[in-house]
DNA sequence: GGCATAATTCAACACTTGTAGAGTTCAACG
DNA sequence: CGTTGAACTCTACAAGTGTTGAATTATGCC
């Protein structure tokens, strides 16, 4: 929203980007129906028909906002290939999560993926498939588990329960014991925990082939 | 909704709990905002303005169907009781509480709790304060952490990190591998993680004090 | 029987929602 | 200058929302 008023050429658009961001903060506050499209266009200081003429119809304009900045298996392998020791890289998974999630670029993307996947089936269906294919291979591969094995997606499955826990409850409910504690001291608490379902002595599912066998995507 | 018609005494009103039990379906499915009047009345087979006539207001409503019909602390006290020696007790408790959540007279009540707090501030303040006033203190209390002591409110608040996001990737998520595995699974490997916040060796954050000493209500 | 009373429905209001199309403004280009 | 075309706004529709008050139906009591 740098400059107000018609007349732009084309690529010019700030204001596209504006709408997207407004967005981005009404899904993240609101979910995917408590966001009105007259919201949105409000916090961009639009008219509401202009966010239709940009995006056509509100899940497309979701769909838009919701895409991420990064790609998440780089960003993951990078932050946490320093750690390849295995030692403290359940802290060092919360840590990394915890900063990137807290970080302005992604903050009202993942909470707002949080917030309508709850309500809306649309939502609950990316957050899904980004985590069954973008995240949980990805942790599983850091943490050399090995592959195509049924062990490496129910570990992993298991720190993501303990991951959306906590930004369920530091982020969204706001539990005073959860929120109101550093990330170091988080990290320090759950690490371990995480660290275990990676590399420590499950009692596994017996038919957990079936699950590892799904399509990828 | 046994017999139909209008016509009841006082006290006979069947209706009533039928447009509750509506209520809950609806809540748990679509959440606060998305659980429409109409459709709730449409649930139950009943006017939407009868809704109205029991209820007056949508908030009251979702207040009266999301009473439990249970005391939890109660529940908690009872089911763990056995198991006081303290050696399984983790897995005990996620058996209990998955037990608990997928029952019948629970799951719509806790269901409709999760998914409108998400979205809803009223809902979330009531299952915030539902949480740190009735869960919390009866976990610590059950497992035999001294009291008026900031550690245990710390290790029960990472245990309904661990919980909750049990219930967020099994019911509400439904992550294959988490919600395609028996409850006896998941006890069984969660279960030494809740453990450990409730017995292990954690590193205490400094000022938890003050967290430990808010009002109870 | 008639009467009070509660249960239930009808019809409608006032408002918000997503969406659509026609119209307006303005910079760039020839 | 006039034309073009994109950015943007106005107005409006059709559907859905919570809510309301009057009307209707049936029951138990006298």
């Amino acid at each position: 929203m740098t400059r107000r008023g018609p007349g732009r050429r084309a690529g010019d658009s700030g204001t596209r980007e504006a709408i997207a961001e407004a967005a981005r903060g009404q899904f993240a506050e609101h979910g995917y129906r408590g966001a009105t499209i007259r919201a949105i266009a409000a916090a961009a200081g639009v008219d509401p028909a202009l966010v239709h003429h940009y995006y056509g119809t509100k899940e497309a304009l979701f769909a838009a906002a919701m895409r991420l900045p990064i790609v998440p298996s780089e960003v993951l392998t990078a932050a946490l290939a320093p750690s390849a020791g295995l030692d403290g890289f359940g802290a060092h998974l919360v840590r990394t999560a915890l900063t990137l999630w807290e970080s302005d670029g992604l903050r009202e993307t993942f909470l707002g993926l949080l917030r309508s996947a709850v309500t809306s089936e649309q939502a609950a269906v990316m957050l899904r498939e980004f985590i069954a294919d973008s995240i949980l291979g990805t942790v599983a591969r850091v943490a050399g588990l090995p592959a195509a094995d049924g062990q490496a997606e129910y570990r992993a499955a298991m720190v993501a329960t303990q991951m959306l826990g906590l930004a369920l409850t530091r982020l969204v409910l706001r539990l005073p014991a959860v929120a109101d504690v550093s990330i170091e001291e988080l990290a320090a608490t759950v690490g371990p925990s995480v660290e275990r379902y990676l590399t420590g002595d499950l009692a596994m599912p017996a038919r957990q082939a079936r699950i590892a066998s799904r399509r990828p995507g």
